[in-house]
DNA sequence: GCCGTATAATTAACAAGTTAAATAATTCAG
DNA sequence: CTGAATTATTTAACTTGTTAATTATACGGC
């Protein structure tokens, strides 16, 4: 107690950011891994089958994973058959991802799961909290990102 | 918007929680960067200069890192001489971690960036939402703990 | 049409996350 | 007191995060 030094160490937003996502995910990892997928694996097949035929830049952002991390995930992801790529008619710089009719199959096997898994944080943590949580984690994002300079 | 096949992909909870965290730290990681420490050894040295020599299973705990992570993070710092390790007297199984003097120093340069950089954040999000955010992410993550069994 | 520059994606290199296995020291039953 | 089970830490193997460099294509001025 008096001073502080510094901070209290257990009390960081980044930690306790981390904290709760552990909790989260670690109800939903073992379910991944028994159907083979990562966690990032699976964002990247959710965000494919969302959107269809993408450039992988923008499917950078919509999963919000790095170009080099999603760059090595797709190589797999295609060495698995779940995904394909084939470079853009127009531009051939640009490439383009979609999911594969093995990799669709994929979801639809693993997606009840993830239905049933985010049905049961929402009963024990409560709906209204969840519903306030994201508000506030929406808000506070937004307020930290830079101010894009489009 | 009608009928939703699955989760609204954009909306999911770990997803947010990711988000909110890169935002958070992206203001940091440049600065620790600069003082050539990734965010993780700067948890570790934090925590050690908390808690002074301290069980590195303990040590894990604080810090939230997994030990087979803080094994190689220490084995880093003790060859940066920014920590020292020692088998315990009592039971050689038992490993103790402790900051030098040296990783103590790094500390001090360090410590003025990183609170200036929370007052920057606060100031941005709002006091109010970031201390209401804590509040909920102590609940949801509490809420979502399994019933620990001790 | 050619050259410098910008853009999209990949590769490289190192650190850390995740799960399983291995190592080493301790405890405890018999 | 010996050996099986337990505990603390490390190592292994694979995946991802992070920053920098590289490759390949497209664009724009001349």
């Amino acid at each position: 107690m008096g001073r502080a030094p510094l901070r209290d160490f257990s009390h960081s937003l980044p930690m306790a950011l981390l904290r709760a996502r552990e909790a989260v995910m670690s109800r939903f990892r073992p379910m991944l891994r028994a159907h083979g997928v990562t966690e990032q694996q699976w964002r990247v097949l959710r965000a494919l089958e969302d959107s269809g035929e993408i450039e992988i830049s923008r499917l950078a952002e919509r999963s919000f994973i790095l170009m080099p991390s999603l760059s090595r995930i797709l190589r797999n992801l295609e060495g698995r058959n779940l995904i394909t790529r084939r470079a853009a008619a127009t531009n051939q710089r640009r490439v383009l991802a979609a999911i594969s009719p093995k990799g669709r199959e994929l979801v639809g096997e693993v997606a009840p799961h993830s239905e049933a898994n985010y049905a049961a944080i929402a009963e024990a943590a409560g709906e209204d909290n969840i519903a306030q949580l994201y508000g506030l984690l929406d808000q506070v994002t937004k307020s930290l990102e830079p101010p894009s300079e489009d």
